[in-house]
Parts: C-alpha cells; structure tokens; sequence
DNA sequence: TTGTATGCGTTATCAA
DNA sequence: TTGATAACGCATACAA
C-alpha cells in the first residue's frame, strides 16, 4: 500500500483473501458468501479503499462515463437539461462529462472525438446549429456506442431522440395571441433545416389556419434568432410598413431585441404589439412588459434522456436496438407581454 | 485487431517491431531513431490507430484530465470562465470535466469525491456561498493533487488562486456613481464570509471615505442577491424612509429586482436613483435603462486559471509548489443607468 | 464459495 | 536505437 492508497489487494492481504474475492465482495458478485462480503466491505472502509475506476475501466470496458455534447452550458435550457441527465447518472454510479460545441460544427467533430478518445461509456448530445452533415455522430452509432439525442436532434440518424413538441408549444402560443384578438402575427424563424424551427414554424401556421387566418409570407421573417437580428427584422417589418399586432419568436433572444426595436419606435406594449416567446429563459420574467414564452421542459427532458440512455446501454445487443422518439408537451408561461387586460403584478401598470 | 480498434501491438506487427518501439514514436521519446518514427507515424494513420487514454491512464497515472468544479454553470461568468480554461487545457491535449455544485455544500464535497474517483489529474474550483468548511479542499491538497481556486476562493488554504480585483471593481463603481452626484448610495452584499462579497463592500466604504461621504450603515443591506431579494431589500429601504439616491449592487440579479421595485414606486431611473451592478450578465445590456455593471474579465480569468494550473501540474515536487494569486482588474461598463446625461442609443430616450 | 491465472493497452526499466 | 519484460489495478473464465 503505498502513497496512501489502498487497493483491492490491500485488502485481500489484510484479510488473508485473494483479490478476487475481494473484487466480488465489491461488485455484488452472486459467488460470495454473506460473512466474507461483510468482512470485504468492512475492511474497505477501515482502509478508506477507493475504487481505481481507471483500471476498473481499462478491465471491464466501461468508463462509467457520459459524455453529454451541447451547442453550450450558458443557456437555461440546456443547463437544466444537464442537471436532469446528472441526478439520473449520478443516482447510477455515472458521471457526466460536458462538452460544448458552440454551435461550430467543427467544435462539435473534435468535441466527440474527445469524448470517444476519453472512453465514455456514450454520448448525450443536441446536435449544433450550424451542422448539417451527421457522419460523426454515425461514426458513434458503427462503433457500437450508445447515443442518445434530444431537442436539437435529425431524422437523418436511426437513434432515440427526445423532444418537445415544438410544433404543440408554438400552435399553443400563436393561438393564445389569436385568442388575445391578434390577426397579424410576425414569426421569427431560423433555417428550416433545423428541425425543431420548422415545427415552430408548422405550428404557427397552423395555429392561424384554423382560425381562418391566411399565412401572409411577409410577416415570416429568418434571421439565427439573436437580440441582434431580432432587432433588425423587427425594425425591416416596420420599415416595409407592413402592418402587425403581435410577434410570435422561436426564441426568448430575438423577442427581447423586437421588444428593444418596438418601444424605440414608440409602440406600446401590450396594448399596440403583443409578444411571445419559446425558451423561457430567466431574463423573460424580468423584461417590461414580462415576457410570455414557451417553458420547454428542461429538467424532466434530461431525466428522460438520460432513463433512455441507460436502457439503451443495458441492452446486449447494440446493433439492435430499436430507437424511440419520446415527445415531451411544453407549457405556455402566459405573462403580461400577451395580454389584453394586464395582470396586477404588471410593473408597467404601476409606473402609469 | 478485434472489433476494429488498432493497439500499439497491431501497429508493432505490422512493421515487425516491438510496442515499446512503436510507444516511443507515439511519444516523442527521443530515443528513437526519425526513420522509425516516421513508419510508425505513417501506420498508425494507415490503421487508424486511436491511443487508449485509459490504458495510458492506468500506466502512466495521468488521466489528462482536469476537474472543474463550479456553483453553476448557467451563468454568464461561470460558463466563459470554463469556455477560458478549455481553451487551453484543448491546446495541450486535456479534456475538461465540468460538474456543478449547485452552490450546495453536500454536492460540493459528492462532485469533488466523484472528481477524484475518475482520476482527474488535478481540480479548479469556485468555492459554492454555503461552503464553510474546507476540508474536501485539503484532502485534494493532502492527496498531492494539483488545486487551483479562481474568484470564490478562500484564505484558509495555501493554493494559488486567481481572482478580479473585487475590491478596485466595487471602488471604480462606487466613485462612478460619486461622480455622477450620488451621495446616498445603497449597496447590497451577502455574507462577509465570502470574501468577494467582502471585498466589494470594502471598496465601497472606501470610495466614499475618500470622497468626504460618511458610511451609512442603514444603507447596506446583506442578502443572498438574488432578484428576489434585491425586491425585498429595496422596498425596506422606501418602506424605511430611508433617503438614497443609488444603488450598488454587488450582483446583477439583486440589482433587477432593485428597477423593478424602483419602478413600481414610480421612481424614474437614472434621473431619480442610479443603479450599478455587478458582473455583466447579459441581460444588463437589454434593461431599461441598460445596466451599469462591473465585468470580470471571464475568459481571461480562465485563461490565467488554467495557465497557473499547469504550470502546477508540470512541478517535479507536488508537496512544496510555491502558490501565488493572481488578481485581474475588472472594468466598469457604463451604461445609461447611473448616468446624468443620457446616452443617445438609449431606449429611454427614444420613447420619450 | 473461493483461489489461480490471465489480460485489458500502455509505459517504464533494464538489458542488448 | 531497439527489444524483452514487467507492471499499473482490476475483473473474469476456469479450476478446485
């Protein structure tokens, strides 16, 4: 036993034993008498034996690792859904090793080759906004490593996926607006090839379909969905003169620039323009009006990702899995942004 | 060569060598002659060699990788301070495992135990607000493991640390808001145990001695700073009758709530009261009025953080590295909150 | 139920 | 400069 830390053969010599008794009496191995295994994990603790997991790993092939690939940590959404994979993980012996790919598609190979260079044991991940080919994560799927996708997921890879049901939250939302007396409603969309954007989208136009409202191409304005561009297609709207009651943004950022852009140019809110948005990050409870948007879930979207990641792991055979899609409901946080009659707690009816 | 994955011995074969052979090019041992090299080089690409980090792991007692703990990383600073130390732990070939704390004393010392069992050649960390004791932290040190602390640290261990200058940061803010006219200024703090927090108010007093201006102690009002309290903490100070005429935040979530209630009350900012936070989150730039805010210089922060960690990491003698703190000088970003005349780009301005 | 023997893939030591 | 051999700590097939 040298610098301090114990090993099983430690252990074994401690308790005249051999080391595999050991490794059995640590592992739950059925080949173990009850009297020997409490004398094992006895003598563990009195050693302050530490499993070697490297060594654990290299034997057994499992790393007991996670690596979870995400456009970025720096969002609600996506932190969240990490903090869901890690209580499901974490409650099974597992760590998670985050990865962010910061929507460069590059990033994202290197990123993965990382993770699979570190031998997780597979891979969590939402695919990036600016990747469009998918050969790297079909790489994984050939090496027989489990992977699991959600929200930003594509149909192009035969893998379980989970999502919300962006096409349900954004129907929910423009449909809210309509029911608010909205008739011209902006959308803010990003490319179509982005799946998740063009349920939103489906969802919006739907929405008015049904309420006989035709889609006017006009008020559908695509932009990467930034405070930035939110501003500047808010202000092309106005500046066409196009006329409009609402915006109905596939994202929290790009609504909070059309509301910068709005109240620039004079319109009051909600009476004038009324706005919602998809992400509910933190910062929508603090705009003026607050902000109306599209809870999507995050914490229960990771817990189920990750129950589905270790199903999938459990399995024999991995070639063979069956993939399942899991479609999450997202909730409309109705907030003072999209309202006729404002909400007492409005911090705008107290100021007036 | 089973189930596709090439080993130094597949390599070895190949070109009739031995696996130290082959292990030397691999490493750039230097004992090894360039024409070897290059043949080794040249079929391990040809066999698509992959090195088993875990093998190397075991062998070599490095895992490459570094732990990273922090309260959250869904924070603006947090997530760049990692972005800052993955940029350089990337370039020398380690591998970055993020866990999160959740500023939860239990969590910390259970992520920091998980950090070690992966083998983890080494931990930074941020010190979470509820964690007093810092024995977990010894044990690291105990263990000869390279620790380095940046921003919440803490003087009970002798490590090197990298931190803003809290002090300099929360002085500039206050002399600001002096400068502007202020001479009521609130501030909000947390726990004078957490030496940020400590620090920050210290250069506050200070900036207000040296401008003639008495500290009031019925102006520092102590909170977890969060938007809530920064609510609860303003509208004591109305309630109390308090006369002020700013307020200086030591967070910018603390201070939002401190606008909302200002404005409730039908106070006009900046004319009536100034507010300052501190530490640039995003959505300061996106308030109105837009936020003044102290920023703490993150990337960098993690730049210097990993840079120190690994000049750590590269010291023969693990037991008597000299620690050294280094501290940044955080920037006043001022914007329309605390200013007497308004910048033009405000959208204050232009609704009026 | 326990022990024996072996190997996971790499690196380090020693010898040639 | 290269090769042979052992070892890192653990888990498992096989034997007892």
């Amino acid at each position: 036993m040298k610098n301090g830390k114990a090993t099983i053969h430690d252990i074994a010599e401690k308790l005249q034993v051999t080391a595999s008794t050991v490794s059995r009496a640590l592992n739950n191995n059925p080949r173990i008498s009850d009297a020997t295994k409490k004398k094992v994990l006895k003598a563990a603790k009195e050693l302050n034996y530490q499993p070697n997991n490297i060594a654990s790993a290299l034997r057994s092939g499992k790393s007991r690792l996670i690596g979870v690939v995400v456009p970025t940590a720096n969002r609600n959404f996506f932190s969240s859904v990490i903090r869901g994979i890690e209580e499901i993980a974490n409650s099974v012996n597992y760590k998670v090793v985050i990865s962010q790919s910061y929507d460069d598609y590059e990033k994202e190979m290197q990123t993965i080759e990382a993770l699979l260079n570190v031998q997780v044991d597979g891979i969590i991940a939402s695919i990036g906004k600016t990747t469009e080919n998918v050969d790297h994560y079909k790489k994984i799927l050939k090496k027989g490593i489990p992977l699991v996708l959600f929200d930003r997921v594509t149909n192009e890879l035969d893998v379980s996926q989970v999502v919300i049901d962006d096409y349900y939250g954004a129907f929910q939302a423009t449909e809210h607006l309509i029911n608010e007396g909205c008739r011209r409603i902006v959308h803010f969309s990003n490319s179509q090839n982005i799946n998740i954007y063009k349920e939103r989208k489906r969802g919006y136009e739907d929405a008015l379909l049904k309420h006989g409202i035709p889609v006017d191409l006009e008020l559908i304005r695509f932009s990467k969905l930034q405070l930035e561009d939110g501003r500047t297609s808010m202000q092309e709207v106005i500046d066409a003169k196009i006329p409009f009651d609402a915006v109905f943004s596939a994202s929290d950022y790009s609504i909070m620039g059309a509301m910068q852009v709005l109240k620039e140019n004079g319109y009051k809110l909600p009476e004038d323009v009324k706005l919602v948005g998809f992400g509910d990050e933190p910062f929508t409870s603090f705009t003026e009006p607050t902000l109306t948007t599209v809870n999507q879930k995050s914490i229960p979207m990771g817990n189920i990702t990750a129950e589905t990641f270790f199903e999938i792991l459990n399995q024999k055979d991995q070639k063979n899995v069956i993939s399942k899609k899991t479609i999450l409901k997202p909730e409309l946080i109705i907030r003072n942004s999209s309202l006729k009659t404002q909400n007492h707690n409005s911090t705008i009816d107290l100021i007036a």
